[in-house]
DNA sequence: GCGCCGGTTTACTGCTTCTTCACGACGGCT
DNA sequence: AGCCGTCGTGAAGAAGCAGTAAACCGGCGC
């Protein structure tokens, strides 16, 4: 009865992708559907930029049409509850043109990106 | 001998799933037999989200019909007897197209929890 | 038969979530 | 500098889902 089916991590954050659960540094985060589904498609390919056609595709099940900012909206709802409960930690990255990235990494700090 | 059957413990309730017994801070609980089932259900999955299906699967021993409140109705009804029992806590938590989650959190105070 | 009790179904209400829109910031290009 | 495409962000309206109360139903004891 323990078995835990698709357990995603990504820094502090614990994703139970059958389950619908995310788990922040021992606090359970409730996310919606659509945040929930944004969130697994991006963990599933951690460190890696994924396009928005994709992504669009992966949690809407569908293209993405022109003007659609269904992503954009869902990318911000999720950058605000992640934050609230890891305040510390950045989590999505934005790569204009190109898509978003799931990675942790220290906010505040200046992180070893390109700086030098 | 001291068996005491399958006893689960979730914060101050102490559920006896062989004795259809619930005890709530040295307080006993009287639940119907759905709302016992519910609570077990829901009490061996703890902090982690049972969906509805398998709610109704485990509970009711059928597949979930369409357009069946019966869960919302014992979810409700468990809620009013466990407040009732332990003001202090809330027990299940609503994940909102995902399901239901059993886990003691004291009530009006907001924990670390980006949902909103 | 009648009332009680638990279970089921229905109806109404309210909140959550989803979608779309609007405006502004940022960076690249001319 | 000015224009344009991309993204961030807040808000409004619509749709879907859940909370809740009450009606309805069947079994049981009086």
């Amino acid at each position: 009865m323990t078995s835990e089916g698709e357990v995603l991590r990504v820094g502090e954050l614990e994703i139970r992708a059958d389950d619908g659960l995310v788990v922040a540094g021992g606090h359970t985060v409730t996310l919606s559907v659509r945040e929930f589904g944004l969130l697994v498609a991006l963990a599933r390919r951690p460190s890696r930029i994924v396009r928005r056609a994709d992504l669009f595709q992966l949690v809407w099940g569908g293209p993405l049409r022109e003007g659609d900012r269904s992503i954009d909206v869902y990318v911000h709802k999720l950058r605000v509850k992640l934050e609230t409960a890891l305040p510390e930690w950045r989590f999505i990255h934005t790569h204009v043109g190109f898509g978003y990235r799931l990675e942790p990494e220290l906010s505040g700090t200046a992180p070893a990106d390109g700086a030098g």
